[in-house]
RNA sequence: GUGGUUGUAGCUCAGUUGGUUAGAGCGUCGGUUUGUGGUACCGAAAGUCGCCGGUUCGAGCCCGGUCUUCCACCCCA
C-alpha cells in the first residue's frame, strides 16, 4: 500500500454520525440564541493581521496562524533582518493576513465597519470555525467551533443576567445538567491589585491567582513573589485564600479586602446586582458560582468574566466563556461602545455530550428503504416505486448496480445491514410479472408481498 | 514555545537479552449456499514494522533526527 495522505496535527474529519452530532449542537445553540433575539452574521475566515494581532497578549499572537502573502513576498525583507533571522520583523513584512483566532475580535471589527447600518444596541450570534497554532491535547484543537453571542450598545447589566439564563437554557436543553457556570469581575481584580500596590502587575497577578485551584496557595504566593509582589500585599491578600460560604459570604468578605478601592466597590456593585437578578429569576439546571480566581480574556474584558465548566465528574477544561468589553471597539475606532457576550464552545460540549452518553438516538436518520436492482425492467419500476415513497417523504433508494448472480444479491443485503437500512424491497421477473412487491424487513426477516398502495402505506 | 509519550495488516493490538520466513482477533475477499443479509464452518489475500539516517555479521527491537498521537506545562473553547 502507497504512503497513506493525513491531515495536519489538530484537524479532524467527520464522519456522517459526527456531523449529524455537531449539527444536533449548533441547532439547539442556534434555536436558543434565535429566542433569545440574537440575529446571525458570518465574517471571514481571515483578517488583516493588524486587526488581530496585539488583541490577546503576547501569547495570543503566538497562537496566531498567519498566512504567507502571495507572489515575491522575500522582496520586501531587508538583508540586515534575514541575516540577522529577525523573526518578528519578517513575519511582519511576509505575511498581512491571519486566520481568525476567535470571533469577538473580527465581531469588533465588523460593528465598528458596519456602524451606520446597524440599530443599537446590536445583537448578533455567530458560530464558525476559528483556528490557534497550539499543541493539541484533549479537547483541544487547532480548528475547533465556536459559538458566539454579544450584545453592543447597552451598558446594562441586564444582559449579563440574560446571558446568564441563555447559557442555563442552552445546557437545559442539550439536557447537559450540572454545568456550572462562573462568574467574576475584572473591576474587583483591579480593586485588588490596587489594594495590594500591584496595579502595574495586574496580569501577573490575576494569572497566578488563577492557578489557585490548581497549585495551592503556597505556590500561588511563590509565584506572586518571583512576579516582584510585596510581601505587605500578599498578606493583604490571605482573606481571598480563604474565601468560603455561598456568593453573599464570599461578597462580604472581599468588601472587608477592597473597602478603600472605588473600582473594586464598583465591580462587588455589579456582581451583587447580578448575583440578585438570578437568584430572583431562578436557573433550570445550571449552577451560578463566584470564583475571584478567575482570570480569563483579560486582555479585553473590563467588566464581567464568565466561564462555563462541565458537570464535576467529567474531565474537561472550559466548555463556554465570555465577558464584557468596554474599549474593545474603541481600539477600531468607534469609542463608548460597550460590549458584552459569551461563547460556547462546540467541540468540547461534543466530547462531554459523547461522554456521558447524552445525543438523543434519533438523530443519525438514515435511508428506510432500499430497492434491490435484478436488472433494467425491475429497476425501471422500482423507480417509480422509489419516486413515489419520495415524494410522500419515506427515504428511499435503489442499488446502483444490478444483481446477476445470488452471489450479488447476497452483497446488496449485506450493504443493507451495514447501513441498518431498516427494509429491502426486492422486484424481481416474478414481481415485475404480477406487479407486487416483495418486502422485507430486516430485523426480523419477515417478508410479504405487497401492491404499490400497500407498500406505501406500510412504510409510511 | 518547554518536558514526556505513542506509531507493527483496513481496525484493535501481541512481538522474549538484537538472530531463519513478523503474529492474533475483528474486518475484507472466496467457498459451503445460482432469489435472500445477520449466525456457523472451511480457505485466501493483505505489512517499505511512521519516515530519514546511524551502530551491528544481523535492527520491529539499540542510537540520532523528523513527522504523528496522547499527556503535563504555557495558554485556552
Amino acid at each position: 500500500m502507497a504512503q497513506k495522505p493525513s491531515i495536519p496535527k489538530g484537524t479532524r474529519d467527520f464522519n456522517a454520525e459526527e456531523v449529524a452530532k455537531r449539527s444536533y449542537i449548533m441547532e439547539t445553540i442556534k434555536r436558543q440564541f434565535q429566542l433569545y433575539g440574537f440575529q446571525p452574521i458570518e465574517t471571514p475566515s481571515f483578517e488583516n493581521s493588524e486587526t488581530l494581532m496585539g488583541k490577546y497578549g503576547d501569547e495570543g499572537d503566538r497562537l496566531i496562524f498567519k498566512i504567507l502573502n502571495s507572489g515575491e513576498y522575500l522582496r520586501k525583507v531587508s538583508d540586515e533582518d534575514l541575516i540577522a533571522k529577525n523573526e518578528a520583523n519578517i513575519a511582519l513584512k511576509i505575511s498581512e493576513k491571519a486566520l481568525r483566532y476567535d470571533l469577538t475580535v473580527p465581531f469588533a471589527r465588523y460593528v465598528v465597519q458596519h456602524q451606520n447600518e446597524i440599530e443599537f444596541p446590536f445583537k448578533r450570534y455567530q458560530i464558525q470555525p476559528v483556528w490557534r497554532a497550539d499543541r493539541p491535547q484533549k479537547g483541544r484543537f487547532r480548528e475547533f467551533y465556536q459559538c458566539d453571542a454579544d450584545v453592543v450598545g447597552s451598558k446594562s447589566l441586564f444582559q449579563e443576567v440574560e446571558f446568564i439564563q441563555l447559557y442555563d437554557a442552552v445546557f437545559t436543553s442539550l439536557k447537559l445538567e450540572g454545568v456550572t457556570i462562573k462568574i467574576n469581575n475584572r473591576k474587583i481584580l483591579s480593586g485588588i491589585a490596587e489594594v495590594i500596590d500591584a496595579h502595574d502587575k495586574l496580569i501577573d497577578f490575576t494569572v497566578a491567582l488563577d492557578k489557585l485551584d490548581k497549585i495551592g496557595e503556597e505556590k500561588v504566593k511563590d509565584e506572586m513573589r518571583s512576579k516582584g509582589i510585596s510581601e505587605d500585599g500578599i498578606s493583604k491578600l490571605q482573606p481571598l485564600f480563604s474565601l468560603q460560604g455561598d456568593f453573599g459570604d464570599q461578597v462580604g468578605s472581599l468588601k472587608s479586602i477592597l473597602n478603600a478601592s472605588e473600582v473594586g466597590l464598583k465591580g462587588i456593585e455589579e456582581l451583587e446586582f447580578i448575583n440578585t437578578a438570578i437568584s430572583n429569576l431562578g436557573l433550570k439546571t445550571a449552577k451560578l458560582q463566584l470564583d475571584v480566581t478567575l482570570a480569563r480574556g483579560l486582555n479585553y474584558y473590563t467588566g464581567a468574566i464568565f466561564e462555563v465548566s462541565a458537570p464535576e465528574d467529567v474531565k474537561m477544561g472550559s466548555i463556554g466563556g465570555g465577558g464584557r468589553y468596554d474599549d474593545l471597539t474603541s481600539i477600531f475606532g468607534k469609542p463608548d461602545t460597550s460590549g458584552v457576550g459569551i461563547s460556547f464552545g462546540l467541540d468540547r460540549i461534543y466530547l462531554v455530550l459523547e461522554e456521558l452518553g447524552l445525543f438523543p438516538e434519533t438523530i443519525t436518520e438514515a435511508t428506510k428503504v432500499l430497492f434491490l436492482s435484478f436488472g433494467s425492467e425491475e429497476a425501471m419500476a422500482s423507480l417509480e416505486a422509489v419516486s413515489k415513497l419520495r415524494e410522500s417523504g419515506v427515504k428511499a433508494e435503489i442499488y446502483p448496480d444490478a444483481i446477476t448472480s445470488g452471489k450479488q444479491m447476497k452483497k446488496q443485503m449485506t450493504y443493507a445491514n451495514r447501513r441498518h437500512i431498516p427494509f429491502v424491497v426486492l422486484v424481481g421477473e416474478e414481481e415485475l410479472k404480477s406487479g407486487m412487491f416483495a418486502l422485507k424487513n430486516m430485523e426480523t426477516g419477515a417478508q410479504e408481498k405487497l401492491g404499490l398502495q400497500e407498500l406505501l402505506s406500510t412504510l409510511q
